[in-house]
DNA sequence: CCTGGAGTTGTCCTA
DNA sequence: TTAGGACAACTCCAG
């Protein structure tokens, strides 16, 4: 008698339903997990992730090690190389946590049915959300589209759901045939681009706990403000381990409760809001599957968005001028991760004042990001967009220098991702253009050389912007 | 079915 | 300097 467990993402051992459930057979157990690179189809998973899951799969793989057990890898077809071990093998039971993605439902629901048909049990569990998206629906069974209902739904069912506990075991580890080495698989880059993302993360379920701790017992209680500013350590950052599932959100929340309420007052409720969130993304997706690239609001479908190659590339570099998209752009490239404020205004300004299609954001947010998900990423820009789900009405198109001078009030952030500018003086950091000539000088500044001109007008691309919606209207 | 309140994250202008 | 109102109209959702 065998087990299979198939890790996707949920690389970790604690709070893992699916291993829990296989451990407690006390059969002869294989963990697996199969890297399937899905060639050119559109939402492969982007350079930065690889370089993620490279990482996450070798500490994986030492944790198993540590049990006894290892990391069975393979790559190729998830729907193949699956149905192909349990043959092999002959696997009687396969467990798993379930995935939310359209793609991957399909993907899970064609093995599922094949695996029933071969007389292979296998059994499904919540690994990766607070609720399931159809956990939390409306009277009738409708989805939600507004988030403050869906909200205080998921409090009125509870935001406390028990994480399970760690295996105090893991089964023996039959002898299997081998597989490639996780090197093998290519997931580090040939040119080393990773150095800003080597020293920014440390990737594991242990280095996830311990950011959480170190949220829990500092920046959690200033929050609720201190989240808004690029420039302080006001955020978790553990975006990344949620969506490779080095740590869940039931560890989260429950990390994050005492007998008292949430910890952290305010903070913490305004933090657990922000995870809720990420449920309410996946809902989405799930109820309403083609806004992966399809906007939900349908008039957008005949938007005039722009094409400008040259435009977007210089949004993608952070060369377009403006210091608080630059700083942005360059965190991203440099570190895998952007500061969230600093997300929704290089959103803004490539789909308001550049006019370029969301999706152009999308897809390099998913290349370029280690955090990068589906769910979370096409919600996020098709609310920036103005075409999602509670999007933002029209008229709120961000103005970059008032961004700038509100939430990186001292200018840290831009000094240091936009180093050319450091000697700017502070009122004309966020609008260098602005400068006298003198004050350029003095700051060793000449646009256009060390650093840009803006590459468009932000009043006048405001206008614009305003325009097109307009057009809306009469669709 | 009807009703009415509400809706993550802003900006700009005027007084 | 600062505070308040305008900026669309619509859809969502609970009662």
């Amino acid at each position: 008698m065998r087990v299979l467990v198939w890790f996707r993402n949920d690389l970790r051992l604690k709070d893992n339903p699916a291993l829990l459930a296989a451990c407690a057979t006390g059969i002869d157990l294989i963990p697996l997990y199969i890297y399937d690179p899905k060639g050119t189809t559109e939402w492969a998973i982007g350079s930065a992730s690889r370089w993620w899951l490279h990482h996450s799969l070798s500490e994986l793989r030492q944790s198993l090690k540590t049990f006894g057990s290892d990391l069975v890898l393979r790559s190729g077809s998830e729907f193949d190389i699956l149905t192909q071990v349990i043959e092999q093998e002959s696997v009687d039971y396969v467990f798993w946590n379930r995935r939310y993605s359209p793609d991957d439902i399909v993907i899970d629901t064609a093995i599922k049915r094949v695996l029933k048909s071969r007389g292979v049990k296998v059994q499904t569990f919540n690994g990766s959300l607070l609720y399931e998206p159809w956990e939390v629906v409306r009277a009738g069974g409708e989805p939600y589209k507004v988030f403050t209902p869906f909200w205080n739904a998921l409090q009125k069912q509870g935001l406390y759901r028990m994480p399970e506990a760690a295996p105090e075991g893991i089964p023996h580890l039959p002898k299997i045939q081998a597989g490639p080495e996780i090197a093998d698989l290519d997931l580090l880059p040939k040119i080393p681009w990773d150095q800003g993302f080597c020293e920014e993360w440390e990737v594991s379920e242990r280095a996830a706990e311990s950011r959480l701790r170190t949220f829990k017992h500092g920046a959690i209680m200033g929050y609720q403000q201190m989240r808004d500013r690029p420039d302080i350590e006001g955020t978790s950052k553990l975006s990344p381990y949620l969506h490779f599932g080095q740590i869940s959100p039931r560890q989260i929340v429950g990390e994050l409760l005492d007998t008292t309420g949430i910890i952290g007052g305010a903070g913490g409720l305004a933090f657990v809001r922000e995870i809720a969130w990420r449920d309410f993304a996946h809902h989405l997706l799930y109820y309403f599957p083609d806004t992966q690239d399809q906007p939900l609001d349908k008039r957008f479908v005949r938007f005039p968005w722009s094409q400008d190659d040259e435009a977007l590339k210089r949004w993608q570099r952070g060369m377009t001028g403006v210091p608080i998209v630059d700083a942005g752009m360059r965190e991203l490239w440099h570190t895998g991760w952007m500061h969230n404020r600093v997300r929704m205004i290089v959103a803004s300004f490539l789909t308001k004042n550049l006019q370029l299609h969301w999706l152009h954001g999308s897809r390099w947010f998913w290349d370029t990001l280690v955090d990068a998900d589906l769910a979370s990423n096409s919600f996020g820009w098709q609310w920036s967009a103005g075409c999602g789900a509670d999007a933002a009405p029209f008229f709120r198109i961000f103005n970059p220098v008032l961004q700038g001078k509100k939430f990186d009030p001292n200018g840290d952030y831009v000094r240091l991702w936009v180093p050319e500018l450091s000697r700017m003086p502070l009122a004309y950091l966020h609008e260098p253009w602005a400068a006298p000539l003198t004050v350029k000088q003095t700051a060793g500044v000449v646009l256009g050389e060390q650093y840009p001109e803006p590459i468009v007008d932000l009043k006048e691309s405001r206008r614009v912007a305003l325009e097109g919606f307009a057009t809306l209207k009469e669709i």
